[in-house]
DNA sequence: TGGCTTATACTTATCCTGAGCATAATCGAA
DNA sequence: TTCGATTATGCTCAGGATAAGTATAAGCCA
């Protein structure tokens, strides 16, 4: 083991491979969250890591900005793994990827760049649940999971496969957790109902809505939400992707957004306030229609006041 | 950009790298944390990713296995970082650290190796609160920390940095949360005070006690100690850590282990048994002082039943 | 038997959360 | 001008979760 240590140490040019980066850039727009995509759409952001970076987010950072032409903000690793087995051969040379979740605002995008803005939900149309699901996707999910369900060897195995798709998708009167969007994925590529499946060997059975992507991509950007989902409870990050002044209700817009499902419009107010999260501008909104409402701005000072300040999602049933 | 993505899809033999896997791995043993050590205690158990491995965790498992002798349970990978800069000339051969959490029991590892385990707390004396803390580190602590603050140029620097202090260690009368292990070892790396930090070139001052570690170890065990001291709140992970059988004092003396505070018993049993986590085994404790308390096990169902579970910190003031 | 130790059942006060009601302020159409 | 639609915002209330404490049970040992 020592040994083995040491020869870690030493360049090993028979064991080298090289890095990717991969980043997920988060945007919200109208309340509707957008990542940055290339390759018509089809792949996210990825380019390679070279000697010239001093750190892996420096190499990230300074091809995103060579991308879009703008800096990123925040930014936090997601996963890292080897992909040999998907893409590529078996015997191809090595390669791993590393993931970024990166958040910043549609309008900090530069023009004259392959790259652009889609809504995430293309990508995964069964993770808005904002206004419930379409009456048909739901019962192609429904339909489609308990058939796989059924196809199971034997009967305890079929209870197994129903209860696990009961529990990530909230069947059977269970409730929605939108944090589980990477269990979903994996889910549904399991049971053989999404193109990245069909693609990797699965039987070419009917496939259910959703835009596929290039590798594992997919799966980062499933990753990706997922983070986002459970951060925006723990940590002040939707304010990374609103504009410098907003209203309350489209702060609440933005949280809904990324969450996929509603919140309590007085809960939420009360505890954002409470928090302290934000303090007036003094201004009022512009052109609305209702009443107008006043313009906040973040309260910077959190970050340094506390370890701990999120947004918590008061949720409502209906 | 889409050029850029094209380059990263062959070989790039002038960007490659290696790959080195570094494993915390955490057991509990009597009410005291451990992790397991190489190199007479100095650093954590690492080796190299080679092509025979299939899957990054395959290889962490596979040589972790060599190690100890015995298979490894629950795996969650940590972080990958690239080490120039600290480690080796500027110069030297790139090399990405990709680590892991690893939990397994003290019993399971076999003899004749040269990993063996250590309490976690001798590399971080400051994060077991579980009877206080002594109070000559507490004094030191504090004492060196405001030394730091008060070395700053201005005097908003100083108050910053006293802030920051105050909130990561809970000074100013502020709650010590048990979860910023990693914020509190990079403001004192910041701010010169351990072994790490004068190695890398900071000013030779007086160092606090903690046993420090080769490379960046002491913080990858930072960030193993953080995870898990967050994930046993929402995700029963303490049970890879039990025997099969235990009291609910020796499942609480656990839990308190990994989160360097005590809990308080009544309510600490109250939630165990309302989230339904343990059954029963009918058997009844042996060798004990005081009145004999029924055994336990973990009901594996519940990973089944539902998508979270964790052993919330009904923390006790005392 | 009394004292020590641990186990376990209950009680209580407080705070948090989900949910709903009521009112305010604006715009536009009747 | 008034009514309705729409959004903003203040306030209440019930139920549940949480922190903390009290009380009792069941062993061991001197």
């Amino acid at each position: 083991m020592a040994g083995a240590t040491r020869k870690a140490l030493k360049t090993d040019a028979a064991n080298a491979i090289t890095a990717d980066l991969v980043a997920v850039l988060v945007a919200v727009t109208e309340g509707e969250p957008k990542i940055m995509t290339i390759a018509n759409d089809g792949a996210l952001p990825s380019g390679p890591f070279e000697f010239a970076h001093r750190s892996l987010q420096t190499g990230l950072r300074a091809w995103v900005e060579a991308q879009t032409g703008h800096p990123l903000g925040y930014v936090e690793q997601l996963y890292t793994f080897a992909d040999r087995g998907r893409a590529g051969g078996a015997k191809s040379p090595h390669s791993i990827s590393i993931s970024y979740l990166g958040l910043t605002r549609e309008d900090k995008v530069g023009q004259g760049f392959e790259a652009h803005w889609s809504g995430w939900y293309e990508y995964f149309p069964w993770e808005d649940q904002r206004a419930g699901l379409p009456a048909s996707l739901a019962k192609t999910l429904t339909s489609r999971l308990r058939g796989w369900s059924k196809s199971a060897a034997t009967t305890s195995l079929q209870r197994e496969r129903w209860q696990r798709a009961a529990i990530t998708f909230g069947f059977d009167g269970r409730e929605w957790n939108e944090e589980l969007v990477l269990q979903r994925y994996e889910l549904l590529y399991e049971a053989g109902l999404i193109p990245e499946a069909v693609r990797d060997g699965a039987p070419a059975t009917s496939v259910i809505p959703g835009r596929p992507m290039t590798g594992d991509h997919r799966r980062i950007l499933a990753t990706g939400i997922a983070r986002l989902r459970a951060k925006i409870k723990y940590r002040p990050v939707v304010f990374e992707l609103m504009p410098a002044e907003f209203t309350l209700l489209q702060l609440q817009r933005s949280v809904e957004a990324l969450a996929g499902r509603l919140v309590h419009k007085q809960n939420f107010r009360r505890l954002i306030e409470q928090q302290q999260l934000v303090e007036e501008t003094g201004a009022i909104a512009g052109d609305t229609v209702g009443r107008p409402a006043k313009l906040f701005r973040f309260r910077h000072a959190v970050l340094a006041e506390r370890a701990v300040a999120g947004t918590k999602l008061p949720l409502s049933r209906t």
